[in-house]
DNA sequence: TTGAAAGCGTTACCAA
DNA sequence: TTGGTAACGCTTTCAA
């Protein structure tokens, strides 16, 4: 039923392989028939049968996506706005998977993308350990890792620093004279809330501050964001000072909780956000918040990717491994302990 | 050098027809002939070539998914969250184009999911008009339009009701006894703020209330949205006293705007928002807001879909064309006139 | 129950 | 410069 090559010779009045010549811009076609075939394809409708195409040993010119997706709801959009951008102009379309933190998902993101022979994957999930990675490393797939890097497997990544963000935004306050510092951390075991902690005590550490469990709580909902809040401000003595929040997004509740209290941000309160949204500039007090390059990340990822695979394989590959520095954004919501 | 069914055909001892019926479950197989090919598979991690596959006529349970992306980063995260989600377990994988509200990329994009063979495609994006609408019916390429009607094509389609939304808000602010609403809309010649702006003027008549266009600002960013308010309510006399905002995000800067003019919330200014994000509640005042079915949309958008994608074609297919009523949630940052 | 062979649409090779 | 032919990996007749 769909146009083929066939239908287009026949029409043009040649053979299907010089058709095929004529149509992949091969020099050994005279103009007079390159002429005819173009104008009988368009004649025709028609598009090459990439299954055909890719069954012949050609690139799928497809790559595949494996998102984690139990980030906030801004995460993957801010990080995959770039990639579609970038790979669509470049010719090659994207297979999206979710793994939604599940092993059994992500592996058959991963058949998945093995079955429709992706040229390379971008992989900001690996919640089934290396040998997914393994597998795309022996079959020279190309791959880089997104926001994530995986001990014991050497390969290509574009990561944010958790750590030094959390650092920059715990330094800062410390600096104001606050030394009673709510932190406010994402799921436990989750890789960066390790990182945030360790940044965090990196911090207390530098400036001689004793560490207190206490002062750490873990939340990532706006419901559990006031809850904590709320309760930690009336329970913890001496009362904390400032708060590190988990993200731009919970400072709302974070507000609230504070306002619910009568304590007043900055007066009574300094607070610091994490990612830098749009609208923090226009809380009231704007919001110091430490802006991680997400979108950044993606749009490197991406470039890396297309680099590799552009390259043939006989050319030595230098492992890109990147880690994107945060930056803090000071506004007025964090002031000098009085 | 990727195993193929000759290889395992080798190793089980049978031929390559075997091969194939022992894996696809067919009946006509021995089982110990079948148990043999099994594990010859899985010894030699075979996997299918979809593309061979796919050229012999099979679906290639691949589905094209067609971004709009410019409304805001919240709205394709909520509606895409879905559709992976029950894609995955039904064995689709999912190429996502983006069109960026362009013509070109649009068109790129169907070009792309036509050769990757599609068997369906969800579409959020109808920017280069009716042609590439007509030529999957034509084809018979099941589709499905999500937040888009397309005069002139009739098709299956899930939207939600934006003029109602909007409607819904205004009437609760005009029940209230505000008289003079400003009205906050996005893109000026997008469809939804057409249809919102329908129901904010609908709202109106039922009242009674004359339409003033000064009262009708368009925005959609952080930034503008906190100009538009801070100049509106100070040039507009008699001063409105109270604002339906583009949406909850842009509704920070509006709360921003009206803090920095000493004007009260809901005292002196009543706020709905739209889209009712997880964090309205918690902004102060909680925000009333309108909540559109967006996630909802997604879901019922791939099933409709995948049951099309099930039916033989020979089979009636009633076309669904499916709104989704909003729902307002009311809190405090709205109360009646003095 | 099994195997041989044809063919899906394309490209590459080789011969003309 | 052009055309015939083979082959990519699979499924599906049809025959054994």
């Amino acid at each position: 039923m769909p146009v083929t090559l066939r239908d287009v010779a026949r029409l043009s009045g040649v053979s299907v392989s010089t058709t095929s010549r004529a149509l992949n811009d091969r020099m050994d076609v005279s103009e007079e028939v390159r002429a005819r075939v173009l104008e009988a394809a368009r004649q025709l409708n028609y598009t090459v049968n990439l299954q055909a195409r890719v069954l012949k040993g050609a690139a799928s010119k497809t790559l595949g996506l494996i998102l984690y997706n139990t980030e906030s709801l801004t995460f993957n959009a801010v990080m995959t706005r770039g990639i579609y951008d970038i790979a669509t102009p470049h010719g090659y379309s994207i297979i999206v998977c979710n793994s939604n933190a599940g092993t059994e998902m992500e592996v058959q993101a991963h058949q998945m993308l093995r079955q429709n022979k992706v040229d390379g994957v971008l992989i900001n999930s690996v919640e089934s350990g290396p040998a997914p990675l393994q597998y795309l490393l022996d079959n020279q797939i190309p791959f880089v890792l997104l926001n994530r890097r995986v001990p014991g497997v050497t390969c290509d990544y574009v990561t944010v620093d958790y750590q030094q963000g959390e650092y920059l935004a715990a330094r800062h306050l410390l600096e104001l004279g606050h030394r009673h510092i709510l932190c406010q951390l994402g799921p436990e075991s989750h890789a960066p809330t390790l990182d945030r902690l360790a940044g965090y005590q990196r911090a207390l550490a530098e400036f001689g501050v004793a560490f207190t469990p206490e002062l750490v709580v873990y939340s990532a909902s706006a419901t559990t964001s006031y809850q904590l809040t709320f309760d930690a401000m009336q329970r913890i003595h001496p009362r904390p000072t400032a708060i590190l929040a988990y993200n731009d997004e919970t400072t709302i509740p974070v507000f609230k909780a504070l306002s619910d209290l009568n304590l007043r941000i900055p007066t009574d309160v300094s607070v610091v956000g994490q990612n830098d949204l749009s609208f923090s500039p226009f809380l009231v007090p704007p919001l110091t918040s430490v802006a991680q390059a997400i979108h950044e990340m993606g749009k490197l990822g991406i470039e890396i990717l297309l680099q590799k695979i552009a390259m043939s394989n006989q050319e030595p590959w230098q492992w890109q491994q990147i880690v994107l520095e945060p930056k803090l954004n000071v506004r007025l919501s964090t002031v000098p302990l009085p």
